[in-house]
DNA sequence: CTTTAGTGTCCAAAAACTAGACATCGGCTC
DNA sequence: GAGCCGATGTCTAGTTTTTGGACACTAAAG
């Protein structure tokens, strides 16, 4: 048939995603019930109702699922703290505080937060290391959007000084997941005056 | 390979549901706009994203394509009428009247229905067929999902007397449906008192 | 050192989808 | 009414995706 050109792709696109969406349900389903080193790329297949072989043409490597894991967790976040961001347009310190103390509680009982960091103290720390040492996409997926966010609802902040301040929110709130100190609220006060500091925004 | 038996139908199955859900909107959006005789089989086809083939692999005929359409849309309604009842369940009365009334406001405003009857005065009566002269799996679904759900509410009343009732009122929605008279309550008014005379149940 | 159990790669066969060609039929025009 | 359209529905060869099994490799357990 020579050229199957094919611009058809769209279908073939959603049944790659409702495949990919399969794959992360059956990970987190599995994630959660016996964390990331029982994790068997077998059971992930098996799970989803696919081929072992077909996890691994969508996803490469079992590495490949843990970040696909937290990232799909991470824009599940992302939509909650937008929302706080909006309750409050008027007051940034408050906004951020908002946001903040929303991401600390929620992520103290997150399953799939949880299961890293409990599962992490046996020394099993490959998905933790999507939160600390290789958390790049994670921070500039988050910043990305905040910045887009915050650009919006504060002109006033000149884009240099939003961007540190939108990158050390995040910073400090996944420092403060992974080791929490105190209270959410506390932790989120002290981490908003810190960002206000840092965007040169007048305090409260 | 031998037996390649794969039981590994779910996946397969969430996929081919997927499929038919995309063929049921593209016929929906393409139906709603231009009406049941306008509508292609290559337009559902290309609207989809998908060959022509697969309409066909899917579902045989254009009839049995306006034969979905009608019953997603049924179904649609009955998760609403069951709503109504519950709101109900102390006096069958109240809640045929609310369950009919719902149903008629609805049909009046519904897309689907809209065009289905706009256009069947043009002569193009193939999908008004499946609510009136070919509307035996319309009826025999929401017969057995109301008869279900008021068998449940209300064992007092003989299991045939409820059937009977239970299908009175369901060709009697599709009759005021088809050729309203008067405004829904009223109509839902008389249905409801029909019903309830049917099921020999006391007058409010 | 050997066994075991997992990850990741490769490949042939099966299944799903595509893009044509084609037979057929009802409606229109001349 | 004959011939032409434009559509429905069938058929088939070719393409893409998924499968299931074999295999090399590695790390941990005995």
């Amino acid at each position: 048939m020579a050229a199957t050109v094919t611009y058809v792709t769209e279908y073939r696109e959603s049944v790659r995603s409702l495949l990919k969406e399969r794959l992360l349900d059956a990970a987190y389903e599995l994630v959660t019930g016996n964390g990331w080193a029982g994790l068997r790329m077998a059971h992930i297949a098996t799970t989803a109702g696919v081929s072992r072989q077909t996890v691994y043409t969508e996803y490469g490597t079992k590495d490949a699922i843990g970040q696909a894991l937290v990232m799909r967790e991470v824009e599940r976040f992302l939509t909650g703290i937008a929302q706080h961001l909006d309750a409050h347009r008027d007051d940034p310190q408050d906004a951020f505080e908002a946001a903040v103390g929303y991401t600390l509680a929620a992520a103290a009982e997150n399953p799939l937060l949880k299961s890293i960091l409990t599962s992490s103290r046996g020394g099993d720390d490959d998905l933790l290391a999507h939160l600390t040492t290789r958390s790049e996409p994670l921070i500039d997926t988050a910043s990305a959007m905040l910045e887009a966010h915050t650009g919006e609802a504060w002109p006033q902040v000149a884009a240099a000084d939003r961007a540190l301040a939108v990158e050390t929110a995040v910073r400090l709130s996944v420092s403060h997941i992974v080791q929490p100190v105190g209270p959410p609220e506390v932790s989120a006060a002290r981490i908003a005056l810190a960002v206000i500091r840092v965007a040169r925004l007048p305090e409260r």
